[in-house]
DNA sequence: TTGCATGCAAAGTTTTTGCATGCAG
DNA sequence: CTGCATGCAAAAACTTTGCATGCAA
């Protein structure tokens, strides 16, 4: 590993996540920083965003989506994603550190911790989703693939 | 949604899902895939995929690394994995539904559920960590990085 | 001065999609 | 037949990397 640097980008990177609680992208802060430092390029937000994680200063979240997020708040806190929009939002419950003992003698592995993530939906799309009637799409998707369901449970059986 | 149809490369995605446990990735079905059905092509997987979790036949899961991991385990369990090599194994615990009931109260979520995953060190790289010397390692990086952090931390506060 | 950091662009990786054709129902 | 599914290839989305140059220490 290699001695850090203070630049310019690098500062304003974690000046513009720490102004947010909203768990970023890493296009997102490009755009954010990109408001104050018009030049810099994805590649340097990239870039940084590994080395800051790398070193602690910031929290990369691998989260249930296939895009990576960036929190400032190294914390180990939980976070909320909603199934629908995708949003991040930290949960204010406390950490349970007592969750790697459930495993001792149950597993080879060394655990170094865990992640606990809520699932749901956030009030904007609960709101959205009882305007489309929800119940019928559901009965209607349910209906269509139990056929299938069926068939390959008689053959695999 | 439209109806699923019973193909020979659905029926086969869904055999060589349930062959294994290692949670394989799109790619990695598409490789045991292949070898019965050579033509098949890596979107036909994807799609399928897609459309079989979709319908509760297989699970996505949504883990912490930037590939979609795919198990035929549709039970509610958690995982762990491999820090170091991403390896993905069940783990022989029970779930607790009664997460959800955290939360309540204290979150304008609708929760849906929860997802727990152990981070870890599978006994393979335990062992190869080891001979690496890793006390010296992390040593040397903490020293490079306090630096940069204690910069940060009087220009910030 | 040294060598890490940057901007830029190209390339890599994973996933999705358009389209003509195939085939299950 | 009908229209969902497939193979193929192109494109999209996200991330990493090579390289010449810039700049912090």
């Amino acid at each position: 590993m290699k001695k850090l640097r203070n630049t310019e980008q690098r500062k304003i990177i974690l000046e513009e996540l720490k102004k947010v609680n909203t768990h970023p992208t890493a296009d997102e802060v490009y755009e954010m920083v990109k408001k104050r430092l018009p030049r810099i390029s994805i590649g340097t937000v990239y870039r940084n965003l590994e080395l800051l994680s790398k070193c602690g200063l910031i929290q990369k979240l691998e989260l249930g989506c296939s895009q990576m997020r960036f929190d400032w708040n190294t914390n180990n806190h939980y976070h909320i994603r909603c199934i629908r929009c995708g949003k991040v939002e930290d949960v204010p419950v406390e950490t349970m550190s007592r969750f790697e003992k459930i495993l001792e003698g149950k597993s080879d592995y060394e655990i170094i911790g865990h992640r606990l993530e809520f699932i749901g939906l956030c009030p904007k799309c609960k709101k959205e989703l009882k305007d489309l009637k929800e119940e019928k799409q559901k009965e209607f998707r349910k209906e269509e693939c139990s056929g299938l369901q069926e068939k390959i449970n008689r053959r695999f059986r």
